[in-house]
RNA sequence: GGCCGAGUGGCGGAAUUGGUAUACGCGCUAGACUCAAAAUCUGGUGCCCUCUGGGCUUAUGGGUUCGAGUCCCAUCUCGGCUACCA
């Protein structure tokens, strides 16, 4: 009797792929060499971020996904290719460096190993001579270059913003790095800081990126939640004159402008440049301690007090629509970063503007008629227009459009589009991130560091914590700083990027990621991009629009053929611990994987286990007996196969093995890898059951791959059977006898047993149907109707 | 507040096009093997009853249909994302 050892198996196979480098990728020419038939499949993951902890079972699940599919088309005989890589810019390598003094690049190699170490346990099939970094200079050269790209062709500039700074700690400060709006290190409240920064021009694509989504072959959540960042809203810029000053004017942005009538004061943002122009002197010191105030004021004091607050600037306005004079407030509900930064208040149709206008008591005009059953203070629905001069009646959305014209006309307003969705700001004050290419002259000018002198290295420092100035730990590495450009001395930016730049492409270096000529190999590119499945569990916004943005730029520069980066998006759930809730060190309720693998059960099992767990796109919670049910199946598939104690003739589980080669294979083009696995066990149950012949164990082993390789790759080689995927006989479905369900009135009665010919045969369904015994009982004198349906297998009489 | 998703046994879940609800796994339980235990194997396992049979059951209440977990309407509960976007 053997036994199942699946450390040993494992570390066999391990090194097996190891030596044969088994999962190599063939290249777009050696492909094109070997055939026309062979079709490519490019799958990926989304790359983890190398942290100290090593994998967790988070990961697991997410690569098992990938490699159960990269698999599955390898044994269908594509040209698979599977990559590998690190996202390893980021904060976490930044704070260990300043808590510990070891140099975050030392850090970032010591992780990858470790990482690596631990995906080649789990016996991914990962081509490993396409690992990338994003963190080598090999790699970020090219994000460079991308960088370059967009500021050449104006997508890449700088703005005046705001930045998290803490006074006594004299830095800028990462959003994680506010804590309920003091310093994480500190713990002083902290302010914000008017700083030159980088940005993407991401709002120049803002329509086509939100036009294609429908597109997508993505999760409907995360298309949603693209559509809804983006947020496109159609509506009218209008311009409110300023009451006694014939060349002031303030522009509103409304979606709205039906209710025009209805605006009985402005109120602008904080921000609002026209504030210092039109404040009186009386009001003059209560306005710009309010903008302050309001400026300094954290996001998460904004979002906990939702009560409304502002000032009277003491200037008025004229609403052209009444020609009546209106106050013009100020109050920080009102976004400097949306619209015009300034809003036409409508409090008869505006909760917001509803509230402000309660609290500081300004009049409420009615300018759409509201429902009768409506009960709301407020309405913001449509309807007839009222209080509205030689608009009344009209219906708003039809008054939209007319007045719309009107201002047109006028010449004091126009329709617009805005968004939501900002431009993407880049510039981060760290010291771990692809340095800019930028150089600035001695008037401050920015200058693109030439292609040729690419890489910016990443210079090593002695201390990695940002300056008092607010600038990076970049700027304590003086002799870098200086560089000369067509001859002139200038000083390197020391701004570093986000991180998420440096994945915006990195789907693209897979295909060539050692080309020193170009980011990507124009010829490979052709061949393998898109990526067909791409899989992770996190970025639903951010990571997923940035690749589509520059997926789209890069398009548009001709470097790219395709517009969109993702032709299938697998969104995969979390792993919870046993009770429910997240997985965290605090708690102590970490689940390691290499934990998992060392106790005996070994990465088959794990693996399985994970797919096995619940539907991928769905949480689920760890259950240390569970696992333990898969470990079963495992030893049951490898006893059936190695301590076998009775072989049958080929043709008795005929029909359970074409249905179960069928149901995997169906399972894994709609991503039903719980489902494929349940299969699997009720097939093993059956061939406990009837014995098993060879072909059921090779097609068992076959099929059992993607999700066990291991353990298969064992079976198969004792079985003298190579890996290609199983093809099934759609007429070795059917048995030769069926059961066909009997209901009567919708309830089940009686279950009959029919010789396969003479299932369509529906008079001789009914004819066997009635004759039941128990159906008889039911069914008193002739049947009302009867619905015979052969491919349901099932009879319906109506009595 | 807005948007999205989900509610099925003791538990995780299955039912893919409206057609046998509860596949598969866990747990529990009985038996075989064993001096014994573990492991393994075989069977049972939604709930209720007047138990060779029958009734009820997919959060709740209605509706459409020969037939509803699935479609429609209303209500409740939970989870996620987002958050003063004019």
């Amino acid at each position: 009797m053997k036994k199942y050892d699946p450390i040993k198996i494992e570390e066999k196979w391990q090194k097996i792929w190891d030596e044969t480098e088994a999962f190599k990728a063939k290249t777009s020419k050696e492909a094109k060499a070997d055939g026309e038939n062979v079709q490519k499949m490019f799958l990926a993951e989304m790359f983890p971020y190398p942290s100290g902890a090593g994998l967790h079972v988070g990961h697991v699940r997410n690569f098992s996904i990938v490699d159960a599919m990269a698999r599955f088309y390898t044994q269908q005989r594509l040209n698979v290719l599977r990559p590998f890589g690190y996202d390893t810019f980021g904060l976490p390598a930044e704070n260990y460096a300043i808590k510990t003094g070891i140099s975050p690049e030392v850090a970032t190699k010591q992780n990858i190993d470790n990482f690596r170490k631990q995906a080649k346990r789990l016996g991914f099939a990962i081509d490993w001579s396409r690992e990338i970094n994003t963190s080598d200079p090999k790699y970020y050269k090219w994000t460079q270059w991308c960088f370059l790209k967009l500021f050449e062709k104006g997508l890449a500039y700088q703005k005046e913003s705001y930045q998290w700074w803490c006074p006594v700690d004299q830095t800028v400060l990462a959003n994680e790095q506010v804590e309920n709006g003091h310093c994480w290190r500190c713990g002083t409240e902290v302010e914000k800081k008017k700083m030159k920064q980088w940005f993407f021009k991401i709002t120049a694509y803002a329509d086509e990126l939100l036009d294609e989504v429908d597109s997508l072959d993505w999760p409907e959540k995360i298309k949603v939640a693209q559509k809804n960042w983006i947020g496109r809203s159609e509506g009218a810029e209008i311009s409110f004159k300023v009451d006694n000053d014939d060349n002031q004017f303030i522009k509103v942005f409304t979606t709205r402008p039906d209710t025009i009538f209805g605006a009985t004061f402005l109120v602008l943002a904080p921000e609002h440049p026209m504030i210092a122009k039109i404040m009186t002197e009386n009001a003059k010191e209560k306005v710009l301690d309010y903008c302050k105030e309001a400026i300094k004021k954290s996001e998460i004091e904004r979002q906990e007090n939702k009560e409304k607050t502002g000032v009277f600037t003491g200037a008025y306005a004229i609403n052209p629509a009444t020609g009546k004079q209106i106050p013009i407030w100020v109050s920080d509900y009102v976004l400097m970063g949306y619209g015009e930064g300034a809003i036409m208040a409508v409090p008869a149709h505006d909760e917001r503007d509803f509230d402000f206008a309660n609290k500081f008591d300004l009049p409420v005009i009615e300018v759409i008629e509201k429902p009768e059953d409506e009960t709301e203070k407020c309405y913001h629905g449509e309807g007839k227009l009222i209080n509205s001069d030689r608009f009344n009646g009209v219906e708003s959305a039809d008054a939209r459009d007319g007045i719309i014209k009107w201002l047109e006309d006028a010449g004091i307003g126009k329709s617009r589009v805005t968004y939501k969705m900002r431009d993407w700001l880049i510039s981060r004050q760290r010291y771990w991130g692809c340095p800019i290419p930028i150089a600035y002259d001695k008037d401050g000018n920015p200058h693109a560091i030439p292609e040729d002198q690419l890489p910016v290295i990443h210079p090593e420092v002695e201390d990695y914590k940002p300056d008092s100035t607010g600038r990076s730990a970049l700027a304590k590495a003086k002799d870098w700083l200086k560089v000369t450009i067509d001859g002139e001395e200038m000083t390197r930016e020391t701004d570093t990027l986000d991180g998420y730049a440096c994945s915006s492409w990195y789907l693209w270096r897979y295909v060539s990621p050692d080309c020193e000529t170009a980011a990507w190999d124009p010829e490979e590119i052709k061949y393998w991009a898109p990526t067909d499945v791409y899989c992770g569990g996190d970025h639903a916004v951010a990571h997923l629009l940035y690749v589509r943005f520059w997926c789209k730029f890069f398009a548009d520069l001709g470097y790219l053929p395709f517009r969109e980066p993702v032709k299938r998006l697998l969104y995969n759930g979390y792993i919870n611990a046993p009770d429910g809730k997240k997985m965290s060190k605090s708690k102590g309720n970490v689940i390691d994987p290499l934990d998992v693998i060392n106790s005996g059960y070994g990465a088959d099992t794990l693996r399985t286990y994970e797919l096995f767990i619940g539907p991928y796109n769905e949480d689920a919670a760890w259950s240390t007996k569970a696992i333990g049910g898969v470990y079963r199946f495992l030893n049951r598939c490898y006893n059936l196969v190695f301590n076998p104690e009775n072989t049958v003739d080929e043709k008795v589980n005929i029909v359970a093995r074409n249905k179960t080669a069928k149901k995997v294979t169906e399972d894994f083009h709609r991503a039903g890898f719980n489902t494929a696995v349940a299969a699997l066990m009720e097939f093993v149950n059956e061939l406990y059951k009837n014995g098993a012949s060879e072909a059921d164990l090779v097609v068992l082993a076959k099929l059992l791959k993607p999700f066990a390789p291991h353990l298969a790759s064992e079976m198969l080689e004792e079985l003298k059977s190579d890996d290609e995927w199983p093809t099934w006989d759609e007429k070795a479905l059917v048995a030769d006898v069926v059961e066909v369900v009997v209901q009567v009135n919708g309830k089940l009665r009686a279950k009959i047993q029919v010789p396969a010919e003479e299932l369509n045969d529906t008079d001789k369904l009914t004819a066997l149907a009635l004759a039941e015994e128990n159906v008889k009982k039911y069914v008193e004198g002739e049947p009302k109707r009867v619905i015979a349906l052969p491919k349901a297998k099932l009879v319906n009489i109506v009595a």
